[in-house]
RNA sequence: GGGAGCAUAGCUCAGCUGGGAGAGCAUCUGCCUUACAAGCAGAGGGUCACAGGUUCGAGCCCUGUUGUUCCCACCA
């Protein structure tokens, strides 16, 4: 196949990666007596479309994966998606709504089907756009967090915690989402900073008559006041010990407590108390048995007299726990939302003259993460939770003891911050999409049943009038188990055996308490080992102005338009390339095109090698070969040991900007050009061994390069003569010691410096390239050999058209420009061209910059302490500098001399 | 209130266990030199936020300050 001048990846990426699934290339193998490399993809939800930062985890993972089985690992990356319950059934919702539908009209049963049908269609496509990505994972082995197996799993460790006493249920004060109504755990709260108010409210003591004063920043929660308290120390309120107050608007009367939770530095010190509606007053309710009080419906409204109907309907069936909250009938507020309630209560008590001051302030408001707009309601209700500390304990030591380490450090401490300070884990949603809650309870004898399997009846009383509970877990429950359940667990499978623990988990600094914690928690739960060794975490890709990337901001870049554009490869490397461990970086085109550039220097380089191999496969054996092979050879070893040692230590970024700079720097600026020298020279033997190291250096190039460009690298190394199959399961290149040419490199070095020193001349008297000109070389000692053998060098890369080697101490003759290198002084006869003052103006620049590196030296070395203290290594260096620089220093003044004389 | 990150060239960011400041993009100059103009060669541009300290030596370590971003936290 004849290679376009341009790489075009639309050609070969789809073809590509049809054929490296078809032939079963990505599938996993366990092999006995192998450690194998294993990372499970961070499930993405059936609701997403593949954004940025899914492009970039699953381009940090397969680079991992890529390169481990390249290093010959058995090497699993198991791919699958997660339910969302909450994200997934509001969309359908949504959806629904479109069609006129609500949950209710529709049915528990109809609206599962509706979700199992949106996850076929929405599942899938994520899916395929991760294969545009050219992720290399074993589709074989694909799950999701609703599968079968899953489920399965999530049952048998619902079980398993709760017959160990771990999971329970109570009525206790949760976060309501009124939107999703559904209670959401600590984690899904966010807070966000908001204008409100102090409302200094006024209640009157019913013992004293006298008014306390008091601030809230939610009047509308006062219905459900069932105290107010003040601290037992405070001075100012000593005689109202044991008094009440009477609540206004509904003339309540309630106790004042004394609880420390009243500060007497805040405000006026008193608190009023809504146990039912806020987390702190349930605690001092608690404390002091006060009865709690719901004001607020499900979705946000005031309660009124049907609510209160339906709960003394509930008490009087014995149905309702003891703990349960009761309700209020708001009278003309009943029916409000919260919010208009807040004013209309606010005038009201403005009217009875009792709101004294309304002070703004900002406060920050808990949020529902996927509503972000949604201000949580603490509200009391029935949930079952996880008892947390018991199973954290275990999880904490496994990082404090380095079992499970992460990538960068820093990160340990923030999830030793969520572990220490850890809360129960409420774990039921009010949501339909999910998996159900394994509990059954009967009506005839009130019996509750936790199963592994539907049970038919009763366990106790055989009655068939059992009906199982109506909520669902959090999604996280499930995604907890994910490392283990999507092995087989809770069977014992061979994968299970062989995989577990795995190895690496790669994902963004923002789901370690949601996902990551509780990942290590349930893993050493279920399987007594911590999931994996490394959490890899990286940043969040944000726009080009550094902002997050979202839908509302309209700011999200669609990888697929990008891989259209430029390609994988080029989005690829763009994502890896300079991307440090944990730290956020920014998307911009630029950067693609940068990588989408590089993309094209490697086919093209690639067309150079390949258009000089032929069909001939040249083997390293037996060559000699010139100093330019000889250096390349070397820098490439050292480029494999760099970036070798970049992949282990989990640095892509850094890996990539290696491979980058030795791919276009060193090998294609450099070597490619050198080469030319016998390409197009008369010997055939130097010919077939630079043709030979061509073809090896690009080989090692490609094989390093093809974690982060995976279709470039591999369409390439197919039209390589001599290679077979793919260059996805070829080695990893070896650095071998046999081509550690230090000296030739040495050399070659000094060659190269002189070659640009020639080159800067030129520019700098404006020579054009066409126009070649005469060199005169004098090596310093030491350089005589690489300036021997550098003519041929210099005619090509320095536009020289012939090169004559001065003896130490003879003059250049004529009128000259000059350069002083490391390895030796030049000199350019441009004949009446040279404006000798011009010249002298240049060489006095040059000189005083050599000026101040001698000054610096000899500071360093006229310092005693340097000479005491430092390294003898460096004070050598140091040495060995100045002397060059003196060198340099004299001949550039004798060169001044000269020409001031001409 | 607690914790963490970031602050380096005009822009975006690298900079390993302290030993003469780097890349990409942008800018300027000259080149279609038979792999590549998505390119080649050359150049300019930085008191490494600020103030102290440790050290023979600090972009890097310590303390403090400022700005900024994020995480956690019940301030009524």
């Amino acid at each position: 196949m004849e290679m376009e001048k341009v790489y075009n990846p639309q050609a070969i990426e789809n073809d590509l990666y049809r054929e490296w699934e078809e032939s079963g290339a990505f599938v996993a193998h366990r092999v006995e007596g192998k450690k194998p490399f294993t990372i499970v993809m961070p499930p993405p939800n059936i609701t997403g479309q593949l954004h940025m930062g899914h492009a970039m985890d699953c381009t940090q993972q397969d680079a991992l994966i890529r390169y481990h089985r390249m290093k010959g690992d058995p090497t699993l990356w198991l791919p699958g998606t997660d339910h969302a319950a909450i994200s997934t059934e509001v969309k359908i919702v949504e959806a629904m709504a479109k069609e006129g539908l609500t949950k209710k009209s529709l049915g528990r049963e109809k609206f599962l089907e509706r979700a199992w049908q949106w996850k076929k269609e929405y599942g899938g496509r994520i899916v395929h756009q991760q294969r545009r990505m050219g992720v290399s994972c074993d589709w074989s082995r694909e799950r999701f967090t609703m599968d079968e197996g899953c489920s399965k799993a999530v049952r048998e460790h619902f079980c398993r915690l709760y017959e160990k006493g771990l999971i329970y249920r109570g009525n206790r004060l949760v976060n309501w989402c009124p939107m999703c109504q559904s209670a959401i755990s600590d984690a899904e709260v966010e807070h966000k900073e908001m204008d409100g108010n102090f409302w200094h409210l006024l209640y009157p003591v019913k013992e004293t008559g006298e008014y306390l004063e008091l601030a809230t920043t939610r009047p509308e929660t006062m219905l459900g006041d069932t105290a107010v308290a003040i601290n037992p120390e405070d001075p100012r309120y000593k005689h109202l010990h044991g008094c009440h107050v009477v609540l206004p608007l509904i003339n309540k009367e309630i106790p004042i407590v004394c609880d420390e939770h009243a500060d007497m530095e805040k405000g006026t010190g008193v608190v009023k108390i809504t146990p039912a509606h806020d987390p702190n007053d349930y605690e001092v309710g608690q404390r002091h048995d006060l009865p709690l009080v719901r004001v607020f419906t499900y979705d946000g409204h005031m309660t009124g007299s049907a609510d209160k109907a339906a709960y003394e309907e509930m008490m009087a069936s014995g149905k309702g726990s003891k703990n349960e909250a009761e309700v209020l009938d708001c009278g003309k507020y009943a029916g409000m939302t919260t919010d208009e309630a807040r004013k209309v209560i606010v005038a009201d008590l403005e009217a009875l003259g009792l709101l004294k001051e309304v002070e703004p302030l900002k406060h920050e408001v808990g949020v529902c993460y996927r509503h972000s707009k949604t201000a949580i309601e603490p509200m009391v209700s029935k949930q079952w939770f996880i008892d947390m500390k018991p199973v954290t304990e275990p999880a904490i030591e496994a990082v404090t003891s380095g079992k499970t380490k992460f990538v960068p450090e820093r990160f340990t401490k923030n999830y030793m911050n969520w572990m220490e300070n850890i809360r129960d884990w409420c774990i039921s949603r009010q949501l339909w999409w999910g998996h159900r809650i394994p509990v059954w309870y009967c009506d005839d004898c009130g019996e509750m049943m936790v199963e592994r399997e539907d049970p038919c009846c009763c366990a106790k009383c055989k009655s068939k009038n059992i009906r199982q509970d109506e909520d669902v877990l959090d999604t996280w429950f499930s995604s907890a188990l994910w490392p283990f359940s999507t092995l087989g667990w809770p069977d014992n499978t061979e994968d299970l055996k062989y995989f577990y623990p795995t190895d690496v988990l790669v994902t963004g600094y923002d789901i370690i308490t949601f996902w990551v914690s509780r990942m290590i928690t349930m893993g050493i739960a279920d399987m007594e080992e911590t999931p994996f060794h490394t959490v890899l975490i990286h940043g969040l890709v944000r726009d080009a102005l550094g902002r997050k990337m979202s839908k509302s901001l309209g700011n999200g870049v669609d990888p697929l338009e990008v891989i259209d554009q430029y390609g994988a490869d080029a989005l690829r490397f763009s994502l890896s390339m300079g991307v440090s461990p944990g730290n956020d970086m920014r998307f911009s085109t630029d950067k693609v095109e940068a990588a989408r550039n590089f993309a094209n220097k490697i086919w093209n380089a690639s067309r150079f090698v390949l258009m000089n191999l032929g069909e001939t496969a040249e083997s390293m054996e037996g060559k000699e070969f010139s100093a330019a092979d000889k250096w390349i050879l070397a820098r490439l070893n050292d480029t494999i040991r760099e970036v070798t040692d970049h992949f282990e230590g989990y640095d892509m970024g850094m890996a990539a900007q290696k491979i980058y700079d030795f791919a276009w720097t060193e090998f294609c600026d450099w070597y490619i050009e050198l080469s030319k020298v016998t390409m197009n020279g008369t010997d055939e033997a130097a010919r077939k061994a630079t043709c030979a190291v061509l073809r090896h250096v690009l080989i090692a190039l490609l094989k390093m390069l093809h974690p982060f460009m995976p279709f470039i690298t591999d369409s390439v190394y197919r039209h390589i003569p001599g290679t077979e199959g793919t260059i996805m399961l070829s080695d990893w290149p070896v650095a071998e010691a046999g081509y550690d040419f230090a000296e030739a490199a040495r050399e070659m070095e000094g060659v190269m410096d002189v070659i640009r020193a020639v080159r800067n001349l030129r520019a700098e008297m404006n020579v054009a390239v066409g126009k070649r000109a005469h060199l005169m070389v004098r090596p310093k000692a030491g350089w005589e050999h690489a300036m021997e053998g550098a003519e041929e060098y210099l005619k090509r890369l320095a536009w020289v058209s012939e090169m004559a080697i001065l003896e130490a101490g003879q003059a250049a003759e004529g009128k000259t420009v000059s350069a002083v290198s490391e390895a030796a002084e030049l000199f350019i006869p441009l004949g009446d061209l040279v404006d000798l003052d011009k010249e002298i103006a240049r060489l006095t620049k040059e000189r005083d910059s050599i000026e101040r590196d001698i000054q610096r030296a000899e500071g360093k070395l006229n310092n005693q302490g340097f000479l005491a203290k430092a390294p003898a290594q460096l004070v050598e260096q140091e040495k060995a500098k100045l002397e060059v620089s003196k060198d340099k220093l004299a001949k550039l003044n004798a060169r001044i001399a000269d020409l001031q004389n001409m």
